[in-house]
DNA sequence: AAGTGGTCTAGACCACTAA
DNA sequence: TAGTGGTCTAGACCACTTT
């Protein structure tokens, strides 16, 4: 005999059996707490308890005052660019406009974003992987990347000091350059270093983002290296798991056919 | 004025708080419900509504019978493999032994895997990149990797029928192939098509790798093409987000210095 | 046996949304 | 205003772990 299952977990069962046999499509409602109380007779904690265990398993959203309904999955697609990548890109970019914006409105979205510049101590893995001296600051350059008006994904990159002192890197706002940043600034990059986590989401960043209780986050981290195989950049690039969707596209430099 | 907080997020917030300054270090024992309950003079609940909350973040972990605990994040690195990085950590790595069980090795940690290989109706999505056929059958080979005894990832491989019949991909168990399965079926690959996403468990996974129910997952999808550009392997990786980091490393091959 | 968290009850009042 | 989910109380019993 399979081991006794709580009520909470039966009636999670038969509301997630319901949803992946499509009786309940993405977006819909589902029965409110107090019908679910009534049809199985328990307590309405018991049900809450139900609806819990499906809003941990991201299969069901609630918002007060609306309905539990079946959670919708729609990511972007977001390419970080590689060397070669961007390379088999370019052509596809509107000249003028950053890759990130480009991608967004190719799959027929609004992008806009908010960008500043601050001087800042360092987070300690951004001075380690920096070899920021101790008590020294960096450039921080903060994007917030808005898709349809919703705050969908944080770009911050990181700088030393040196690197970015007098180049267009310390210039707030939205600014464009041709060629990129970096190379503006005369740092040729060489080498990436990229670390990809996934995360539940922080206090803070419920609040920022206005994500659900129970978000899983997507992190990517890249370390740039400059020609000397010193570290000028580290970009933290964050977001929720059902906003975003991480491609990118590898071909053997060896095989020519 | 900020807008009023309620006990449970109060509670929460006073143990968030004493967390991050380091009054409770990863792997510490937190209070229990009881000593809370009269701590802060409410119900038991309530307590148990701001631990909740804390164990949403990943900041927590509790089990039945312990004390509610810091969690402790040490996740394994684990690197995809592109060609020209298998290449360059291919001494690294020892004969006969598989990427993965020598990165794991290197790491200081024990591997093991669990292969079978079985004949299946393909999931929706490793269907419509492999493009195959309606009702046309696919051979998945499951990895069950273990580190130091614990299941911490799943790797499936997905074949087309003509691809993987009469090959070594059949042989079930952990074999090791030099070179790999992919070049003993005589399939080079010459395009990757990555897709990484963050998601929560599922019940099935969680009941089949004893995750708590509050566990982000990392999911990694590759699509491997031959020189013809037709698609021959699916590779899906999953782990959960605190077991596993995605690491890769890109050398631009247009700058020599 | 004592202490921990997990499940469950049967209420109450509040905050928010939609009819 | 009726209906939704969110917060909270004050209990009870159970499952599991440690002493």
């Amino acid at each position: 005999m399979p081991p006794q299952q709580s009520v909470q977990e039966q009636i999670a069962a038969d509301l997630r059996h319901k949803i992946m046999a499509g009786e309940y499509e993405p977006g819909d409602k589902l029965p409110s707490e107090s019908r679910l109380t009534s049809q199985y007779g328990t307590a309405r904690n018991t049900v809450r308890a139900a609806y819990l265990l499906l809003l941990q398993e991201g299969l069901v959203e609630s918002r007060q005052g609306h309905s539990y309904s079946v959670r919708v999955y729609q990511p972007l697609d977001w390419w970080p660019g590689t060397f070669e990548h961007q390379a088999s890109r370019r052509d596809t970019v509107e000249a003028g406009a950053d890759a990130w914006a480009a991608d967004v409105k190719a799959q027929g979205h609004e992008p806009r974003q908010e960008v500043d510049v601050s001087i800042v101590v360092p987070p300690p893995r951004v001075a380690a992987e920096l070899k920021t001296p101790d008590g020294e600051l960096v450039v921080v350059r903060r994007r917030r990347r808005f898709v349809d008006g919703a705050l969908v994904q944080l770009a911050d990159s990181y700088y030393p000091l040196e690197v970015a002192n007098g180049t267009p890197i310390m210039t707030p706002g939205d600014v464009v350059i041709p060629g990129g940043l970096m190379a503006a600034a005369g740092h040729r990059q060489r080498r990436y270093v990229d670390d990809i986590i996934s995360r539940m989401a922080t206090r803070a960043e419920q609040v920022l983002m206005g994500l659900g209780a129970v978000t899983p986050m997507i992190e990517h981290l890249r370390v740039g290296y400059n020609v000397a195989n010193q570290p000028v950049r580290v970009i933290i690039t964050t977001a929720p798991g059902d906003k975003l969707r991480i491609r990118q596209e590898f071909t053997d430099p060896d095989v020519t056919e």
